[in-house]
DNA sequence: ACACGCCCATCCAAAATTCGCATCGGTCGA
DNA sequence: TCGACCGATGCGAATTTTGGATGGGCGTGT
């Protein structure tokens, strides 16, 4: 007892078959378009037309006719080997990343001016790779890069991790988030001792490592000791409570963009000027096709952001 | 030089292998569920990317992972998997005869009254079945049916091919299509003798052979002689020139339902009392799995139809 | 009327493909 | 470090497919 017992489905060979011989009407001439004799093709068809338990040619001596159900198979055959086609093209445009889905893990920071002008230049530069972007903060975006539920991070430093290879995208000046009516309001900039002794809502230390460590070691150098009077890690929890008149806040410009009503910026002179850094992280295995032509966005984006920020190696 | 040289297509065999593969991601498993041991699963799918030239699985020895491209490609093959059964439950839906497509000639005569009821009938009781409609004359057809152009005929005696099967579909009275102010309109019913010596639009010997000769046999047989003022074949144009007052005509009752204003109508005593007799008529070789189907919705309609005709036969 | 040609089906041996068994090589976990 | 697990590979056997020869039905031409 072999496999010989039921094959209840055909192949794709049939189905060439079948259709050339349904546009010839003639098996010698099929036969010779499909590379082969006249007899294995009509063996195909008729173990075509067994495995469907369907007659779909009516063979006279004289000549070759579709049935009806015939017809109906035809047009089902022609659409079955053109979508074989499509997708063995489709396929191949994947994998040689001309087309293509890349995960993209970003903060939420990020997501007020780095990303939509990324964004943009995809849809000009790109327009075949699809972007599923995921927010997470830094640390999930470091896990979800090692088990691949992202190919790309938008991240804040460090990135430790020896499997990766980071690009630094954009960099920013911190600026100060001040309430309605602050005095501090007076002047173009503002230096750090400004904040000396003064409220300030400060990132926590869990859940905006990043942030807090970058603005502990700002104060620390300038020898400046502001007063926390919370810590929070959303940026738009600090400006609510700015709002709120609690005390001033040092964010990245991007957050210039989420428009507070009541919440006014000015810039904060720092060493150095723009130290609030984005990087864009990526397993160096990763074998996403699509993800050459994604960096190769990020590299142009980070040529243009970087001059923004007078900072542009590479 | 053998056949081996270039196999630039798949077959459905390694889609299903690959599917199962993609699923289960276990080679082991995959080729449990094929009903094959793992080292030919192995194959089908190493041919498989090396037809599409692209790498679909990842496989460490310790776990299968799909490739970007393998994702996109699952989702064609179950597509195409996906399609191929349905084109096998399509075709023997038709070939089977409970769906299709009949291609009906009618005169335009049926047309009016019998096809629309036919029509209405099919709608309810065989939604599967496709009514191509072909308005022609009888001997069209004929021909249409010899040819295979047209499954179904509705059309007139006298049909005298052998290789037809017909079946009387439909008898109908004539009424008489008389002028407004006609004096022949004060009665509920005519007799034949009120057309002597009287004008008449006549049917054309040719183009309406039948109703032709079915009126010159009823004149003949009541002894009584019309004037015919035209001879026309096509039923509009005679109901044309009834109203504009040329002469009174003798069509089918079907045709009271064309409504021309100021043509009214009166029943004709004739022997037989419906002399105007519909046929169906189809090659008794026809082939197409779906006539059987309609032709049993004829069957019926023809028995409701011939208790209105008061003729139901068979 | 009869012989011929055309065309698809069938038969059969040869070729190609596929299959399964045994085995290899690599990786992870105990 | 050993053993279990898993996919890849080598190879002979079984299956399938192929193509040439042939059969049989049906028009056609003479």
């Amino acid at each position: 007892m072999t496999g010989a017992s039921f094959w209840s489905q055909f192949e794709l060979h049939q189905l060439r078959c079948f259709v050339a011989a349904a546009e010839e009407l003639h098996f010698g001439r099929a036969a010779a378009r499909m590379n082969m004799t006249q007899p294995p093709l009509s063996r195909q068809i008729q173990l075509l037309e067994h495995v469907l338990g369907v007659k779909l040619l009516d063979r006279t001596s004289r000549a070759v006719k579709l049935t009806p159900a015939g017809r109906v198979f035809l047009l089902e055959a022609r659409r079955i080997l053109r979508l074989t086609e499509s997708a063995a093209l489709a396929t191949r445009r994947i994998a040689s990343g001309e087309a293509g889905t890349i995960s993209l893990g970003f903060t939420a920071a990020s997501g007020y001016s780095f990303l939509p002008r990324l964004l943009l230049q995809r849809a000009s530069h790109a327009p075949n790779i699809d972007v599923a972007l995921k927010e997470m903060v830094s640390s999930e975006q470091v896990d979800s890069l090692l088990t691949g539920r992202i190919d790309v991070g938008l991240l804040r430093p460090p990135i430790s991790r020896s499997e990766f290879t980071t690009l630094r995208v954009a960099s920013e000046q911190l600026v100060a988030a001040l309430p309605f009516g602050d005095e501090r309001l007076g002047g173009a900039s503002l230096e750090l001792r400004d904040f000396d002794g003064k409220p300030l809502i400060m990132y926590a230390r869990e859940g905006a490592r990043y942030f807090h460590d970058l603005l502990a070691g700002q104060f620390k150098a300038a020898g400046v000791m502001p007063v926390t009077v919370q810590s929070l890690s959303q940026i738009h929890s600090i400006l609510a409570l700015v709002r709120a008149g609690m005390g001033a806040a040092l964010v990245p410009e991007a957050a210039m963009s989420l428009h507070f009503d009541d919440v006014h910026f000015r810039p904060v002179r720092t060493q150095p000027e723009s130290p609030v850094e984005l990087f864009a992280a990526w397993r160096t295995d990763n074998d996403n096709p699509a993800l050459s032509a994604f960096l190769d966005l990020l590299r142009a984006d980070d040529a243009s952001a970087g001059m923004e920020a007078g900072a542009a190696s590479d």
